[in-house]
DNA sequence: TTGTATGCGTTATCAG
DNA sequence: CTGATAACGCATACAA
C-alpha cells in the first residue's frame, strides 16, 4: 500500500501552511502565483489527492452520482443500458464525479434505497432512467429538493424537471419518410397500446410523416405488447388485411425481429425498420433507428452538473435526434 | 432536504452516550440487553444510518467496491457485462458493499485510474473482468496489497490469486455431447486462434468431448478471429472439406450466427451451437452454452468480502458450470 | 457497562 | 496573501 499523503505532506514539502495547500486547490486566486506553483509542484512531485472522505464531511458533498442498474429485462432492448452507463461514467469523470450503482426490485423498494444511499452516502444526484406517467420517484425526489435528471420525458409535465430524452417521433418519422421515398405507397406501423408516453410519441412520428406525404394511415397500424411472438403475430395479422402494407415500420427491434420472421416465411418482400439498433439489429441486418446513447449520457451529467454548482437554476430540457440505421438483410 | 440525523442525535433520543450508540451498532454484545434494544427502538424511530464518510475517515474502510465498465466491444458479447454488473451490485448490497465504476480506454490508463480510486475514495477492493496472460493489472494490485478478486482466470498462474470463471471447456463438451449423442458422427468447431486461455479452453472441451465418444477431432475444426462474418466464412471452409460436419460448436455467438447464415443460404441442415446465450441468440432460436453471470457476479462479491475480513486469507478459486440451452432456430 | 477525550483529512472563519 | 484554529461524524483507547 502506497504511503498516505496528505494535504501536511504537501504543505511540509512546499514549506506553507496546509491552509495554503487548501487555498491552491479551492480558491487559486488568493494565492501568490509564485507560493502557487511550488505547491502544485509538490502535488504533483507527492502524487497527492485530496481524500474525498474527509472532503465530505466538510463540504457535504460527495461528488458521487447514483444511477440505478436495472434487472434486464428481456434482454433485446437492456443493453440500451449498458452503452448509457459506460457514457454517464466517462462523462462524469471528465467532470470530476463518479457513478455508483444501486438495484431496487420495484418503485417503492427504489425510493427506501434513496434514503439509504443519502444518508449514509450524501450522494449529490440522481440519473433515474425509464420514467413513467406521474412516476413517484421524482415526486420523492423533487419534493426534498434533492438534484436529479431523467433519462426520458416526464409526458405530463415537460417542464417540471430536468431531462434528456430521444425524439422517438422524429425517429420513426424519418424512418417512415425513407421508406416513402423508396416508393412505398403503404407503410404500416407496429407499436405498442395507446398509453405509454414513449409508445405513443413513436406511433405519432410515423402517423406525421405519411400524412406530411399526403398519404392515410388508417388501417395500417397495429398495437400489441412488446415482444418478438408479438411482433409475428402483429406482422400476420396486418398481412392478411385486404390491402395489406408494403413496409412496416416498427417501435422496437423485438416487434421488428418477429415481423421479419414472418415475412420472410411468407417470402414477402417488405422492407422492415426496427428501433433501438440493438446489437440483434446489427447481427440480423435489420435497418433501425439509433438512439445517441453516449450524448443522451453526457447531456445527463451536464443537466445534473449545472444543478449541482447552481442549486436554484431553472431545469433544462435536451431533445436528441436519433439516426436511421439503414442494413440489408442477410 | 431531511433533517441530519447523527450519532448525537440517537443518543439524546435513547437516553446514552454516542458511545454507547456506537457500541450498539459496533459491538453489540458490549450493551445490556436493555439498553440495546432501546438504542435500536431510537436508530429505527429516526431512521438513522451511519455516515459512510465518517466512518471512513476512522476505519480507512470505505465499503465501495471498484469495477471497469468496458467500452462496449462488438455488441454482441459485450452484453455479458450488463448482466455481470447487475449481479454484483445486487450481492454487494447484500453484503453492505456499493458499487463505483470507471473507465479507461487502455490498461495503462486503466492502472492509473487505480491510483486515483485509491487515494480519493479508498476503495476496498477491485473486481476486474477479462483478464489476460500476464495482466499487469493485477500484478499492479498484488504487489500493492490491494484486494481483488478477477473475473476470468490467470491462465499462467492457476493459484496466483481469487478468482471466478466459468468452465468454458464443459461448457463445449457438453455441447458436443449431446451432438453426438443425437447422432451426429462429425461435430466441427470454429473457434479462435490458438493462444487466448478462453479460446484454448473451448475448443479443449470440444476436443474431449469427442476424443471420449471415440471419434477423431482432427480435420474438424477452424481457427478464426472472432465476428459473424469470420464465422460465416469459417463454416464455408468447412462444408468445402472433402468430408464436411455434420454439426457444429462455435465458441461465441458472433460465430455461430455467422456460421447460421452460411449454413441457412447453402440450405443445409446442419445445427449449431453457439457460446454466452446472447440476446442475439435468444431471439434467432441459436442454442447456446449460458454463462451463470449472476452467480459468478455473487461469488466475485463473496470473495472478495472474504479477503476484506480477512486480510491475509488465502485466495480462493471457483469455478462454475455453464449450462446448454437447446433451441430451434426459426 | 457507560462516559470522556482524541484524531482521521479537509475546508471555512478569522486574525495577522 | 498567509497561518492558526475549529468543526464535520464517527470509532477507539482509556478511565470511571
Amino acid at each position: 500500500m502506497a504511503e498516505k499523503v496528505t494535504i501536511a505532506t504537501v504543505a511540509r514539502h512546499a514549506q506553507v501552511s496546509r491552509q495554503t495547500v487548501s487555498n491552491v486547490i479551492n480558491a487559486p486566486q488568493l494565492v501568490r502565483p509564485e507560493t502557487r506553483q511550488r505547491v502544485q509542484d509538490a502535488i504533483v512531485a507527492l502524487g497527492y489527492r485530496a481524500n474525498q472522505a474527509a472532503r465530505q464531511m466538510r463540504t457535504g458533498r460527495s461528488r458521487l452520482i447514483a444511477v440505478r442498474i436495472e434487472p434486464t429485462r428481456d434482454g433485446i432492448n437492456g443493453t440500451v443500458l449498458d452503452r448509457f452507463l459506460h457514457g454517464l461514467t466517462e462523462t462524469a469523470e471528465a467532470s470530476g464525479y463518479r457513478v455508483m450503482l444501486y438495484t431496487a426490485p420495484d418503485v417503492d423498494r427504489e425510493i427506501a434505497a434513496y434514503g439509504d444511499l443519502l444518508s449514509a452516502y450524501e450522494l449529490d444526484g440522481f440519473v433515474i432512467t425509464g420514467t413513467d406517467h406521474g412516476d413517484p420517484r421524482t415526486a420523492w425526489l423533487a419534493e426534498r429538493e434533492i438534484p436529479f435528471v431523467t433519462f426520458g420525458r416526464p409526458w405530463d409535465h415537460p417542464h417540471a424537471h430536468s431531462w434528456v430524452d430521444v425524439d422517438g417521433a422524429a425517429g420513426t418519422a424519418e424512418a417512415t419518410a425513407h421508406l416513402v421515398t423508396a416508393g412505398h405507397h403503404r407503410t404500416g406501423f407496429i407499436g405498442w397500446p395507446a398509453g405509454s408516453g414513449v409508445g405513443d410519441d413513436r406511433r405519432a412520428g410515423w402517423r406525421r410523416a405519411l400524412l406530411d406525404a399526403g398519404m392515410d394511415p388508417d388501417g395500417l397500424d397495429v398495437q400489441t405488447e412488446d415482444g418478438i411472438a408479438e411482433g409475428a403475430r402483429a406482422a400476420r395479422e396486418l398481412l392478411g388485411r385486404p390491402v395489406p402494407p408494403s413496409a412496416l415500420v416498427c417501435a422496437s427491434d423485438s416487434l421488428a425481429l418477429g415481423a421479419l420472421q414472418t415475412l420472410r416465411s411468407a417470402g414477402t418482400a417488405v422492407p422492415v425498420i426496427g428501433f433501438d439498433d440493438t446489437p440483434v439489429a446489427a447481427a440480423v441486418g435489420l435497418s433501425s433507428v439509433s438512439q445517441p446513447l453516449g450524448d443522451a449520457a453526457a447531456r445527463c451529467v451536464d443537466l445534473l452538473t449545472d444543478l449541482l454548482d447552481g442549486p436554484h437554476r431553472d431545469p433544462r430540457q435536451v431533445l436528441l435526434r436519433p439516426a436511421l440505421v439503414l442494413r440489408h438483410p442477410a
